[in-house]
DNA sequence: TTGTAAGCGTTATCAA
DNA sequence: TTGATAACGCTTACAA
């Protein structure tokens, strides 16, 4: 019954014994046609199985009717979140959508982006390590080929959904003060390769100056720090008299809440942890997670969204940055005042190798 | 400097003062030109920034370059990880990847699989509710698109990559049965849509059967009953003469957790749980979970891998299934013989609402 | 070794 | 209201 290969606008035009042009017009519903021919035309289009071949459509018409975008993980639920955003919004628009990933690499970033303009994408959404740096972003915009970025803050006339990052981290910086504490530290993964993260400590920093409180610790590990509880115990132990620490993300605060219990503190008495994003495993955990909530899927919304709008010629405009929450949670407190550095240095088991301080 | 159209290859050839067809082979060193003409039409579209238009590409050659990806959805981070695997491996193949999600619908399934086809996609990974029942997926057959499925278990001669999820299951109530379990239950998620939570089931019920325990009780659940604690709890309460209880995911393990506090009972002292898909945050809970060990990154290669082979013509192969590892954690352990079923009883809290048992 | 030309499936122009 | 026909950018016989 189904052919191997599909039939083409040629095959219902012959079956319905008219010219292409008429079927043409006919299937796009894209110019006059007496309701006899309407009908053969239908008819014949339903009884081949005719679907318009993109290809053909995309080299005549200009448009390939696919967006791209580009991500740097989708390991990180919180891209994927974004990503299922921008799904949600493309769907029913006819637009399909090409997707990218560059594992945080600068580099990759580009060849990505120029791979997807190859690709003929109408429109690009992205998240990069440095969009305002990258010469196939500005390739694209040459070509009026509109882009929305996602999660970074506003840069360099580039359209994007965010949150404040700076704004929601002088949140944290306020709630640390509200509770007493005096030093305070701001932990980072990547911190060289995300805007975001760097915008985190900005706002952070800021605050806490304005909040009278002593310039906060920036400590920086790697992934693989990040991912063994008993190596980011060796590092926080080095801080014996931070008692409130803000994680740049979700997953490190709960990295830290793990690797404080292989030093035998207790979070939030010992120390007090703060995450952003606001992932939904957070709120599982025994001791659910205090963090700033944002939502990723409401960005990936917004983003498509401006896209589509500049893609039906309603021009590309800058919204507000989505809001964002402070999520209480219970791993914030005051600092114990009864526990000293020498108390928790004690408190450290034997499992954890001998440091040099 | 860059033209805000991008060069044709006849642009090269004209610049190249060479024809079209000679530019084509030198471009795509698929066929002779000499060291002079090489170097002309290198040079010429070096100048010009050339780079291939992929529409007329395809509408030539038949073949997109693209391949089409089917999920139920990316807010599932066992489905994102097993794309981000499916994108690792394509990276540097030249295959685009084409995303689509169905949010777990049927009928959605059914018409992002022949979108895709629309799109001319050279190949199709998908995970769907019912593959073999799609009649999408069929034409696609039927028109020489491999297909390469994710997570199903083998069926109908489609070939997938998964874990052989009865076998898996059947671990676990052989795991019940060594902690000296009797009666134990098993926590379904969309069970009428996932072939993959029937089969674990199967195997569970079988092994139970096997290892002489009681038939497992089946406890389906809402979609919204997993995300709210209390109502969950409400639920289990229910069973009070379930002493362990295997979740079909790991996000409803940690939510039995959750709910597990309302009611004052301990994991595992009053009730074990054990998961499925061993995703990376059920390490860094306080109580770490047990589950079973998969990896969907290497679903997604595997995958990708199986498509790719098939493209070049080396014959779309099922492969053995893929392995999975019984994480043990520390929600597992043998039933509390004090507690008798009064005593959970009597523990739950005035804030559940009461309940007719 | 090179170039001409046909054709892939569409859409759009223009004459009938 | 219709239908030839010329693009769109590319690959590939086939000739030269």
């Amino acid at each position: 019954m189904h052919p191997v290969t599909s039939a083409t606008i040629k095959d219902v035009a012959r079956v319905a014994g008219c010219g292409i042009a008429t079927a043409s017009r006919v299937l796009n519903n894209s110019g006059p046609a007496s309701a006899e021919m309407r009908e053969r035309v239908q008819r014949a289009a339903h009884d081949l199985g005719f679907s318009f071949n993109a290809a053909g459509r995309a080299l005549q018409s200009r448009k390939s009717m696919t967006i791209g975008c580009l991500v740097p993980s989708l390991a990180n639920p919180v891209f994927a979140e974004a990503v299922q955003g921008v799904q949600s919004e493309l769907l029913g628009s006819g637009y399909q959508l090409l997707i990218s990933c560059s594992n945080y690499d600068d580099d990759a970033d580009g060849t990505a982006i120029t791979t997807l303009m190859e690709n003929n994408v109408d429109g690009i959404i992205a998240t990069m390590v440095a969009p305002d740096r990258s010469s196939a972003l500005m390739q694209a915009k040459q070509r009026d080929i509109p882009v929305s970025l996602m999660f970074h803050d506003p840069i360099d006339g580039l359209v994007t959904a965010y949150v404040d990052n700076f704004v929601a981290a002088a949140e944290v910086a306020r709630r640390f003060a509200a509770f007493g504490h005096k030093r305070v530290g701001f932990l980072a993964l990547r911190f060289s390769t995300s805007d975001r993260s760097r915008n985190r400590y900005a706002g952070f920093h800021e605050q806490c100056r304005a909040s009278g409180l002593a310039q906060p610790t920036l400590i920086e590990i790697s992934e693989d720090e990040a991912r063994h509880p008993e190596r980011l115990a060796a590092i926080l132990i080095n801080y014996p008299d931070v008692t409130a620490l803000f994680a740049s993300n979700d997953f490190l605060a709960i990295a830290v809440q793990k690797a404080t219990r292989h030093l035998g503190w207790q979070v939030p008495q010992d120390l007090s942890v703060v995450g952003f994003d606001g992932i939904e495993i957070g709120r599982l955990l025994e001791t659910p997670l205090t963090t700033i909530e944002t939502s990723p899927e409401a960005m990936g919304r917004q983003a498509a969204r401006s896209l589509l709008n500049a893609l039906q010629g309603l021009g590309l405009k800058q919204r507000p940055p989505l809001p964002f929450s402070f999520r209480e949670g219970e791993t914030l407190a005051a600092p114990n005042p009864k526990r000293t550095d020498d108390d928790r240095v004690a408190a450290q088991p034997s499992s954890v190798p001998p440091l040099k301080i």
